[in-house]
RNA sequence: GCGGGUGUGCCGGAGCGGUCAAACGGGACAGGCUUAGGACCUGUUAGCUUAGUGCUUACUUAGGUUCGAAUCCUAACACCCGCACCA
């Protein structure tokens, strides 16, 4: 047997496919459209990793798999290549970001065609083409009128490293997004804001009606992180500061206050007594953000104020610490040790009185001994008139009482931020904004849009973009008079939130998009990709489609209907894959050996999709005799006349597949391919049913269907081949119980052919049973002579009267 | 601490109330085809037992619901992932 050249076959199809323009799209009235969407990549200089490999082949398949069923899909392709890897691989390349993504970009689609995923190449974006983000530049005009995107002066996220500014999202564990070993610094800096929580309830109900993974949903929930409380109004040096809690039915338990180490009014609230002890806290603070944060304990200082408690006209002090955040509620909490397990400790460093005003029901709580704050449901005590009451209960109660006092009243709080978009960098979108000394910040008009990206920059320290002055100078839009470009950039994030739509109408140098077609293709109706977005990416583009629909620009809410995630391929190890594990498997590798056919099907046995799975370097062999197998037998098939047996398998067959595809269970679909090719392969077959099993296999493996599609004579593409249609009528339940018939009788008679030997086997069944027991079929399986006798047969053969112990299913065999 | 997930035979991994000793692939073993095979085909792969029957023990562990559980519930253990000083 020759071995088949399955990379040589690749090539000739992606050829005639490019020739042919088959995956270009346009609009079309009357066909129903689909928009299938990978999460585009970042090109880097190493080309496509498995993960790639993974994700883009989910999406070819699916968006073959509609097209086949004859939507008007949409399947586009772009990079996002702008953004701080290129810059920073660029630099270590000694090359400009713009030719490294060039030739990154090249690399990138070399190999995307090998693969032969579908695109319409003639949709392609890059986020680094001015035209592109230009509409970036748009947008933050358009948000600036409206007020959603603003500049303010507050503690930021700072890596030194990437020598900028991060999101809050770009912050992980207290460190650096992309350098898990820098930890983030906390700098005051003057930023670029989009108010992205004037959108967070929104963004919390639309959560309900996207056909999403659960748990991404719940991680956007908490990621929001709504959470119900109260507001209380303390007074201090006669000046009223609120607080949030979610607790106030331990208000009378608070012992003393804490605001943040950040707070912007801090000082108002130092006296002159303890001014040095507050700096020096501060100065600590400041340089404890260079340490593990993990293990951070609380400390703090005494400002000197004192607050009063509005419901008792209490005295507490007032202390600034370290674990009370900023910008989260009111940047101060009221502290009340025995219930809460922060407050506990800090009370204990600082030896403040501890409260006890929610006993448990059980026993007594003594403030002294306590060893922890307790923080469960109880009976409160110590709180005027509402001892007694249960605090789950009194926390209602107490707020309410207090709103008609007028102290305090209900509200709620999200963990939500503003999204940090400046950064100091320079491959990103420019923000177009210009400083003048008259007039103040002034944006850049939108007919001198787009405000480019200069190439000549010096990389070392700092914002490569302040190094160009001819960039720097510009006039004032308002007055004419100097004025001070602004130099940092966009974060990358801006680029993928609205990119899909872009697609819609890729060339337009008018608009950002044509209304009509943005309409026609959007929103996606399936969408693909990693995890690791959900918190960061997928709320963005979540933002940025519900702004532009506020414009007016848009008719949907949500910028993705249905939304996959795809588990992460490790390493053979069962390892995260990493160059210094040296575990990395390169998909380039196996294309060249096995071609992409080869590596798609490999790819989505290996398990199921949505979870976790290691390589095994053996499924590529496996899945690639399996294929070797199909071209064989196809290689000098010769067809006869439909069988009913294998039309009902067939039937059967798509019907699971179909339903498998559009629930993302490939590993499960491949199986019912594999089933059906061994069950027909050993039978004669029309052609009919040949071409049917070659459509449902061609999602997966397009290269290899197309050659044999052809091969059989046809003159078109099987990518444009309709999907197969299930036939109920065909689907014949008997056969299958003619099959289990079958397969438990030769399992009996192997049985008992390795007890005693034998030339022939006689079976004798039920007479109405005895269509469901081939001879022919169970002498080919246990290769000796077969006979099948009904029980009631006068000439049957039966020495041993074996037909007595026939039963309905079981047939009496007899061996000799 | 909070949230999500997972635990199945030698391995990867299906199954998610009966038709389950448990799909499919891989490995191992046996046999066939062959000069030979890492190629292909067939069978075996929990234990005991039997001319094909039957029985026992099995899907992390311990309980429970049910006529019946790998599948549902409760608890425990283990592992993975996400968020986290958010008041």
């Amino acid at each position: 047997m020759v071995r088949t050249d399955f990379s040589k076959i690749g090539k000739k199809w992606q050829d005639k496919w490019e020739k042919e323009k088959i995956f270009e799209i346009k609009e079309e009235k009357g066909k129903k459209k689909f928009y299938v969407l990978d999460m585009f990549p970042y090109p880097s200089g190493e080309g496509l990793h498995i993960g790639h490999a993974f994700v883009f082949s989910l999406g070819d398949i699916f968006a073959r798999f509609k097209r086949m069923q004859g939507y008007n899909v949409l399947y586009p392709i772009g990079y996002d290549s702008l953004g701080l890897p290129a810059e920073n691989a660029a630099i270590k390349a000694g090359t400009h970001p713009e030719e490294y993504t060039k030739k990154s970009i090249a690399n990138f689609m070399r190999q995307q065609r090998a693969m032969g995923w579908s695109y319409d190449w003639s949709r392609m974006v890059k986020t680094s083409d001015s035209e592109f983000y230009r509409w970036d530049q748009w947008i933050f005009l358009q948000m600036l009128k409206k007020g959603l995107a603003y500049r303010k002066k507050a503690p930021v996220n700072w890596c030194r490293k990437c020598n900028t500014v991060l999101a809050n999202e770009q912050v992980v564990d207290g460190k650096c997004w992309r350098h898990e070993d820098t930890n983030v610094e906390i700098k005051h800096l003057e930023q670029w804001f989009l108010k992205i929580t004037d959108y967070a309830e929104e963004l919390i109900n639309g959560l309900e009606k996207l056909d999403w993974p659960e748990n991404a949903k719940k991680r956007q929930l908490n990621w929001i992180g709504k959470s119900y409380g109260t507001e209380i109004d303390f007074d201090i040096n006669g000046k009223k500061w609120s607080i949030f809690t979610t607790r106030p039915d331990t208000i009378f338990g608070v012992t003393f206050m804490v605001v943040s180490a950040q707070h912007p009014k801090l000082i108002e609230l130092v006296t002159e007594k303890q001014k040095k002890e507050v700096d020096a806290f501060l100065k600590k603070v400041k340089s404890t953000s260079e340490k593990d944060i993990e293990n951070l304990e609380k400390e703090g200082a005494f400002t000197g104020s004192y607050a009063i408690n509005p419901v008792n006209g209490e005295k507490v002090p007032v202390y600034t610490g370290n674990f009370v955040v900023a910008d989260y509620g009111c940047g101060m909490v009221m502290a009340v040790p025995a219930h809460d397990q922060r407050d506990f400790e800090f009370a204990k460093k600082y030896k403040i009185p501890i409260r006890v005003v929610v006993k448990p029901f059980e026993y007594e709580l003594n403030a002294e001994k306590m060893s922890r704050a307790f923080t469960e449901e109880g009976e409160l005590i110590n709180s005027g008139e509402f001892d007694y009451s249960n605090s789950r209960e009194a926390i209602e109660e107490i707020t309410t009482w207090m709103e008609k006092k007028k102290l305090g009243k209900k509200t709620f709080n999200y963990k939500l931020r503003d999204w940090l978009i400046s950064r100091q960098r320079y491959w990103g979108t420019p923000i177009p904004i210009v400083y003048c000394e008259k007039c103040g910040i002034v944006p850049v008009p939108e007919k001198e849009l787009p405000v480019e990206l200069p190439k000549d920059v010096k990389f070392g320290e700092g914002n490569p973009l302040t190094t160009n002055k001819k960039f720097i100078d510009a006039k004032c839009p308002k007055c004419g008079e100097k004025a001070r470009r602004e130099t940092d950039t966009m974060d990358t994030f801006a680029n993928s939130s609205w990119y899909y739509l872009r697609y819609t109408d890729p060339k337009n140098d008018k608009k950002i998009f044509d209304e009509k077609k943005a309409n026609y293709w959007a929103p996606i109706d399936q969408y693909i990709g990693g995890p690791e977005h959900i918190t960061m990416h997928l709320i963005y583009i979540r933002f940025y489609t519900k702004f532009l629909r506020d414009l007016g620009l848009l008719k949907f809410d949500e910028p993705a209907l249905r939304y996959f995630t795809q588990g992460i391929v490790h390493g053979a190890d069962g390892e995260k894959m990493s160059k210094s594990r040296g575990n990395i498997v390169e998909p380039f590798e196996t294309i060249e050996k096995s071609g992409a056919d080869t590596l798609r099907l490999a790819l989505v046995s290996l398990a199921s999709p949505d979870k976790d799975s290691s390589w095994d370097e053996k499924i590529v062999l496996g899945s690639n005799k399996f294929l070797s197998r199909i071209y064989d037998y196809f290689d000098n098939v010769k067809f006869g006349k439909a069988d009913a047996r294998v039309e009902s398998k067939l039937n059967k067959t798509i019907k699971e597949v179909t339903e498998y595809v559009e629930n993302f269970k490939h590993n499960l679909a491949v199986i019912k391919l594999r089933e059906l090719f061994d069950y027909f392969s050993g039978k004669e077959i029309d052609k009919k049913t040949a071409e049917s099993f070659l459509k449902l296999l061609h999602i997966y493996c397009p290269f290899l269907t197309e050659e044999l599609w052809s091969k059989l004579g046809n003159n078109g593409f099987i990518s444009l081949e309709s999907w197969p249609k299930v036939d109920e009528k065909k689907i014949n339940e008997e056969f299958e119980k003619e099959e289990q018939a079958v397969e438990k009788t030769v399992a009996d008679v192997l049985n008992i052919l390795r007890i005693v030997n034998g030339e022939r086997v006689y079976v004798y069944v039920l007479p109405h049973e005895v269509k469901f027991y081939s001879a022919s079929e169970i002498s080919r399986r246990v290769s000796r002579e077969v006979f099948v006798f009904a029980v009631n047969d006068a000439k049957k053969y039966d020495p041993q009267n074996k037909s007595a112990k026939v039963k309905p299913g079981r047939p009496g065999i007899f061996v000799e």
